[in-house]
DNA sequence: AGGCCGCTCCCGCTGACCGGGACGCTCTCA
DNA sequence: TGAGAGCGTCCCGGTCAGCGGGAGCGGCCT
């Protein structure tokens, strides 16, 4: 599997877009050679493989024997994105409180088309079972974060009848809920932070844990309260937005 | 300050080596202008200004009026380094449970030259207190984990006498200590993950508190538990190596 | 031994990139 | 009010960084 048809990606003409498709190539899986590479991105053998030495060289790439992955530069940007995202700077010690005062997973996220990006995650004691994590991607309509940005979004007019339904009762109740919808067994209660003036939320935060320990009234109110917390705490030292959310082309 | 000898940074000559040069200007601040950009790479302006808009278009970086700030593709990328790499997969469970049997703050880290990058760290109870972070760089020798990976790195032998005699004691007892050497009050006890053949280390594991709460030899024992449990987790999976560590060219 | 596959290196050609400079805008200061 | 400084944007002719076909090599299968 994984045969991408060959060769009918456009050719990229600039340099930029030569690396980027390598260094979208590591995403599928943690390790690549050079044909592998080439199989993927449909660039020419000696382009590829000179390329890969360069990013190597500058450490964004790490080359081992024949296999190459991911660097240490590329890790230190990314996290350095998320240090610098003032959204998350301000929620952070909220989601160790709303962690240890539910004993749940605490979840920050923000909306990318029709994704949600994890920020943070606080409080991974339920190992594997939740498929969230921090610089990951979850299809937003089947989440508790998803939902709550949706609900908040210029795009919440044109989504489907059914879910638009339940969009309208998220702003209503100012939270959404995730009844085993993501994973079998797993729900979670979300609530969006809201922008300044207007009205789309700029981030959203949730508990998630086992859904026959939750207690949905209990939490709604804990989360509402959290989403208060940070929205106060980022507006105190906010001058100009910084977050990673928003501002698509 | 930060007036970086004006323009005696050799040009580069590829379009990577520029690429890089912008990312990296980004360490520094969180959001700069165009001419900021310029003054701190060097490059011209025109030059800068196309890469720039490059990179935004591809979303490596975020445009926000006249600022550009690191972007969304970025911070998945690095987080991707960081979830792919196999000892840190394995570590982060008994991290979670060394954080919650001490009730301190436990870290994982590699060494990179001279300084420790933290792969993961659990339970920010101590909010600002440490300056550790994932993703993040401080001075090996001032640090738990930064000793305790010194003490079985190859360059062990070439360090100033008086460091070189804390490795050998750190060799013997296999734990390794920061008493308020990178802040004040603040202590860590630290270990290394030793490599399967040989004695140079993977990683190092370290919890750390303020000074006098720490009951040392209690830590001690639960950090050499600990790293042995890693030990264990990680060569189950283990076929080949899989970490942003070693491999330095 | 022959075929297959993958990595590396070479080298002549060319178009992607370079960067000086023109232009327009917004401040600030005289 | 107007000159000047600083900034972002855009243009365009020249050129060299990058391109990529292909040769060479080495390992691993029949």
């Amino acid at each position: 599997m994984a045969v991408t048809t060959p060769e009918q990606l456009p050719t990229p003409v600039s340099m930029i877009d030569r690396v980027v498709r390598i260094l979208d190539a590591f995403e599928g899986a943690d390790g690549l050679t050079l044909a592998q590479v080439v199989r993927q991105t449909g660039l020419p053998r000696s382009t590829a493989h000179r390329i890969l030495e360069h990013l190597a060289e500058v450490r964004y790439l790490r080359r081992e024997e024949h296999t190459y992955r991911l660097g240490m530069r590329i890790m230190e940007l990314g996290s350095l994105v998320i240090h610098q995202d003032r959204v998350r700077e301000a929620a952070t010690p909220y989601l160790h409180r709303l962690h240890q005062s539910t004993g749940l997973v605490a979840h920050l996220a923000v909306l990318d088309a029709n994704e949600v990006v994890y920020l943070d995650k606080v409080g991974n004691r339920f190992g594997t079972l939740l498929p969230s994590r921090v610089g990951g991607r979850l299809p937003a309509a089947r989440t508790g974060v998803g939902k709550a940005l949706l609900a908040h979004a210029p795009s919440a007019a044109h989504q489907p009848e059914r879910l638009r339904a339940e969009l309208a009762r998220i702003r209503e109740r100012g939270v959404a809920y995730d009844r085993e919808e993501a994973v079998r067994g797993v729900g979670c209660v979300a609530a969006p932070v809201i922008g300044a003036g207007d009205t789309s939320a700029l981030a959203a935060i949730s508990v998630c844990g086992p859904l026959h320990q939750l207690r949905f009234a209990r939490l709604a109110s804990a989360v509402r309260q959290t989403v208060a917390d940070v929205w106060r705490a980022a507006s105190r030292n906010a001058a100009t937005p910084r977050g990673v959310a928003a501002s698509r082309r």
